[in-house]
DNA sequence: TCGCGTTACGAGGGTCGTAAAAATT
DNA sequence: AATTTTTACGACCCTCGTAACGCGA
């Protein structure tokens, strides 16, 4: 169970496809072909069918092991790596889509203003990839955002050394388009909601998957999908009708065509935490501290 | 960073030595060495201090990653493993000293009495070898147990697709021994004893790092450390005044020379958890079901 | 027949043990 | 001087790419 062995079956099963994942990797079909056969030879059991490549049971399985497991990985690797490394002076700062606020914006004016010299690139990215550049020090500081029980904190993918610290907890509203039947509600439960129709979108509003978990329900159920880190893109689509979404509710204090209902039961926010590795001092280490105490 | 080369680190730096680390792992001196030699040339940074052989800044940090990845690792091989084997007829059940409780062996018997073909191995480990065996598939179902605010989960170290379920909660005590100042009170505060002299017995009682962060003081400082499972062994120095010790209450209800004292603030139970990886159906499923059901 | 995955085979590189050297106590 | 770690070196094994093969659309 060769870590290299498992991210290639991983790209394999991302992919669906032995050349493709071969092709990414830089590496021949026959290798490829030859990793995956070896590990199946190493754990007993068939990982994956083939034509069409799609993984079997035991595959799924592994899959649900690997990708953490490939992350802290890296994680660990990125960790070690700063250690023997001078700090960057450029920071990069991966923001999610709903963390991207005007606190920050104006946040982030007060602190250039005070400091001529920081040089910051600001990249706003989808939950998934948000985690794993934080990992692997892609991003030096991740603005990190989710729905969790008031003062409780995120649930995030176990990254090993990575350090949360909260930054804001806001109302958490249901997005709904004008003409429906509850958007002139002043708050309202949210299993109320459970059968309607949601639109999935997983970097940008609330992931549905939780909410299912959280309730124990089976409703929450989409049939559309949005993929995408802009929010604009997805309030177009719910202001059409095509579904709803949850958001915090300050994204729709100037949006035509949507109200923001608030979630009174059960008591939700959403929330904002920063995510980064323990750093040394530095640029980002201050940039970090600042944003800790303007929050 | 192979994961071999990260075991072997973590056995040398464990063993104070490449030799013995060598010898245990049925590797030559020299092997061992030059693994070390290609992990820190890997990593671009020294890892270890030779003669004496001890872990640089940048080795305890790795050590620090190394070892919840490698029992993730383990567990994800053990998970892999157990879906391509049949259920085992005997059943090992791994205990924490504070979780076997006359409750578990009462329900024990009961399940023997009402399936006498079940076939049970009961093995007290402590906290850090339980979890590595409950996540290395060593044992079928651990019973952890741990320190928590009330209805809060216990925080185990992260080991991937284990399943927790919660089986007990009770009141946390000071154990005094019987003339200490405080030992007739019906109730204490935790900080009022944080200059005390403390027994430091991490696979017995509550161990005193947890105490130091949550409270953010310096306190609970302990110069006798109680290594093993044996409760008895512990209550013993408690009564004979070597120190203090934190322990669910119910644990003094027969001993003398020993005091028990409530923990009022802060509001702090003794929390017992079964803690198991998602199993097929097969007796240790069973057990598991059982022991929540009774509980 | 074409596209895709598997198998066969050989070159190259990496890993281990033996043995000798170096360093610390 | 004894013990422990490092280095040198050679045998072995493993991995990758090329190329031939098998199989399904």
């Amino acid at each position: 169970m060769d870590p290299h062995l498992l991210r290639r079956f991983v790209a394999v099963a991302g992919h669906g496809s032995f050349s493709a994942a071969a092709r990414e990797l830089g590496y021949t079909q026959s290798a490829v072909s030859q990793h995956i056969a070896a590990l199946e030879k190493d754990l007993g059991a068939v990982l994956l069918q083939r034509r069409p490549v799609a993984p079997t049971g035991v595959g799924v399985r592994l899959l649900e092991h690997a990708r953490p497991l490939l992350l802290r990985w890296d994680a660990a690797r990125a960790d070690m790596a700063r250690l023997t490394t001078a700090p960057a002076t450029r920071i990069v700062l991966g923001v999610a889509p709903l963390a991207m606020t005007a606190w920050l914006s104006s946040t982030l004016a007060d602190l250039r203003g005070a400091q001529p010299g920081l040089d910051v690139t600001v990249r706003v990215l989808g939950r998934a990839a948000l985690t794993r550049d934080v990992a692997t020090a892609a991003v030096d500081l991740g603005l990190v955002d989710g729905m969790a029980a008031p003062a409780d904190p995120l649930q995030l993918p176990d990254t090993g050394l990575l350090t949360t610290t909260a930054l804001a907890e806001e109302p958490l509203a249901v997005a709904l388009p004008a003409g429906h039947p509850l958007a002139d509600r002043a708050g309202l439960r949210l299993a109320d909601l459970a059968d309607a129709q949601w639109i999935e979108a997983p970097d940008t509003a609330i992931p549905l998957a939780p909410l299912r978990t959280a309730s124990g329900s089976d409703g929450y159920r989409s049939s559309l999908r949005y993929e995408g880190t802009d929010v604009r893109g997805l309030t177009a689509l719910i202001a059409a009708g095509h579904g709803l979404a949850l958001l915090p509710q300050r994204e729709f204090d100037d949006l035509p065509g949507i109200r923001a209902v608030p979630v009174r039961t059960p008591r939700l926010v959403h929330r904002i935490e920063a995510l980064h590795h323990e750093m040394p001092d530095g640029p980002a280490a201050r940039l970090a501290a600042a944003l800790v105490a303007a929050s």
